[in-house]
RNA sequence: GUGGGUAUGGCGCAGUUGGCUAGCGCGCCAGAUUGUGGCUCUGGAGGCCGUGGGUUCAAGUCCCAUUACCCACCCCA
């Protein structure tokens, strides 16, 4: 082909490609987060990626719906989700007479954004969701469940340095209130939780700019920035008690919440109640959560949520409340990759490579399967290349272990095989191969994938 | 959508006040070692310096335009 006819390969913006080795980790993280997800009892659930327009932005609104992906085919008005939560309301309200509530349903998927990409931010990105879901009513330990299974994930990952913030609307929308402000005034919230960026001056200084006097802003700063144990935090909101039944109802909420979290055996120091957490999307009407990594706070939250009153309203009639967390694993993963939290020592795609050495590969392959059944993941080289190439190639893909067919091996009944990391290797017969391998491999699963 | 920055082999970069065949590291290929990788050594392939135009005897280097990407704001996982 002439070579003006090439077309240059490339991928837009904001929409992350990973090589191979950094796949095989980020799989085995989603896996795990499955896993998890599976172990408190969720339904998965495999919504579209596409959806007719006017159901998915049936209630969105300004920032929301100017970043979707949005476009005809034919004479169908199409966009493509910018969230998991949106097709979740569908979802229940046109199946809701099959489902049996509580509902709990786990979906991990791509979603889309078409705002600018930067560092930590994409346009195409994975979120993990899970969400409980209530006929009518649900009860606040839902509330608490959900980030215990959070913390469940991070430290069966290897995770222990991150942070769960919880708040709750109410309290907020409350604290407003006292304060005669517009108890929903989400411009407000806004910009106090912008608070730990810009500062203490300049979050007044928006606060003002919003309108709210310089009274009322430092009175809310003085609160919302208010750090402290669980506890301590708690009891100075007591304080606050009797002057506006939206903060009372939701003080309580606060309170059983962070008791229940406690119950559920997540340590203290990975969760933390912080008065600034405003913002997830705004149908969030109790209990938020966003959680940080600590040392990469910059990056932002890698994974929020919280309840909402009314999931579906836009749907249906009937009332359904709800609670979820949805995990950003694309930027959950771009933090591990890009400051070196991942052991890349798991990122090998097979366990054995078997390398023969005659023309005729019916040992190796009825071996390969031998070992699969074992659990072993093996591949076979088979392309006619030099012994040295094809060791290369275990090495190069990490492959721990390589096993050698040749003529000896073959008329005496025995394999060959050699431990890639210590270099050793020895003629066994395949029983004890596959031991000796299974004792090695063993011990490499138990290491964690994240190691700091 | 707004503001700033960058663009040189696959990747990461250097290229001084514009001056001879555009360098370096990593990677890749081959050999030293035709049943042994990682280390070392030797050799090799690979770039019309993002694109278009201009200034000049001469442009990777200066000017204009354009495109792409990155960073930040907005907003968010």
């Amino acid at each position: 082909m002439a070579k003006g006819n090439i077309i240059t390969p490339r991928t837009l913006s904001g929409f992350m490609e990973l090589p191979p080795q950094e796949q095989v980790l980020f799989e085995r993280i989603k896996a795990t987060l499955e896993d998890t997800y599976q172990m408190y009892g969720f339904y998965p659930i495999d919504t579209p990626v596409l959806e007719y327009s006017n159901v998915l932005l049936a209630k969105s609104a300004g920032e929301t719906e100017k970043q979707v992906y949005r476009f005809n085919k034919g004479d169908k008005d199409l966009s493509m989700r910018f969230d998991l939560t949106v097709p979740l309301a569908k979802y229940v309200a046109k199946n809701y007479s099959a489902i049996t509530f509580p509902f709990k349903r786990y979906a991990i998927g791509k979603v889309y954004r078409g705002e600018r990409a930067q560092k930590g931010r994409f346009r195409e990105f994975y979120q993990a969701d899970i969400d409980i879901i209530g006929d009518g009513s649900l009860s606040i330990v839902n509330d608490a469940e959900i980030p215990s299974i959070i913390y469940s994930i991070f430290t069966d990952l290897g995770l222990s340095n991150f942070t769960i913030r919880i708040n709750n609307r109410k309290v907020l929308n409350g604290l407003f209130e006292m304060n005669g402000l517009d108890d929903s005034a989400t411009d407000i919230m806004r910009v106090i939780d912008k608070i730990d960026k810009i500062g203490v001056d300049a979050t007044k200084a928006e606060l003002i700019e919003v309108g709210v006097t310089e009274e009322v802003a430092a009175t809310l700063i003085d609160i919302m920035t208010y750090k402290d144990t669980n506890a301590n935090v708690i009891a100075k909101l007591e304080g606050y008690k009797g002057r506006s039944e939206v903060f009372d109802l939701g003080l309580s909420e606060l309170s059983d919440v962070i008791y229940y979290i406690g119950k559920f055996g997540v340590p203290e120091e990975n969760y933390r109640i912080d008065l600034s957490i405003a913002r997830g999307l705004d149908y969030y009407t109790g209990t938020v959560y966003e959680t940080f990594v600590n040392d990469h706070p910059e990056i932002g939250s890698v994974c929020s949520g919280g309840r909402y009153d009314n999931l579906a309203e836009y749907y249906t009639k009937k009332s359904l409340p709800g609670v979820g967390m949805s995990i950003g694993l694309t930027r959950f993963f771009y933090i591990l990759n890009e400051y070196k939290y991942l052991n890349t020592k798991l990122n090998s795609p097979a366990d054995v490579l078997i390398i023969p050495m005659t023309d005729d590969m019916s040992a190796a392959v009825s071996i390969s399967a031998t070992l699969r059944e074992c659990g072993i993941r093996t591949q076979i080289y088979m392309e006619k290349k030099k012994f040295k190439a094809k060791i290369t190639y275990a090495n190069k893909l990490s492959i721990p272990f390589a096993m050698f067919l040749g003529e000896d091996e073959i008329a005496a009944d025995k394999v060959t095989i050699k431990n890639m990391i210590t270099g050793n290797q020895e003629t066994l017969d395949l029983d004890a191969a596959i031991d000796t391998m299974v004792e090695v491999l063993e011990e490499m699963d138990e290491e964690s994938i994240i190691t700091k």
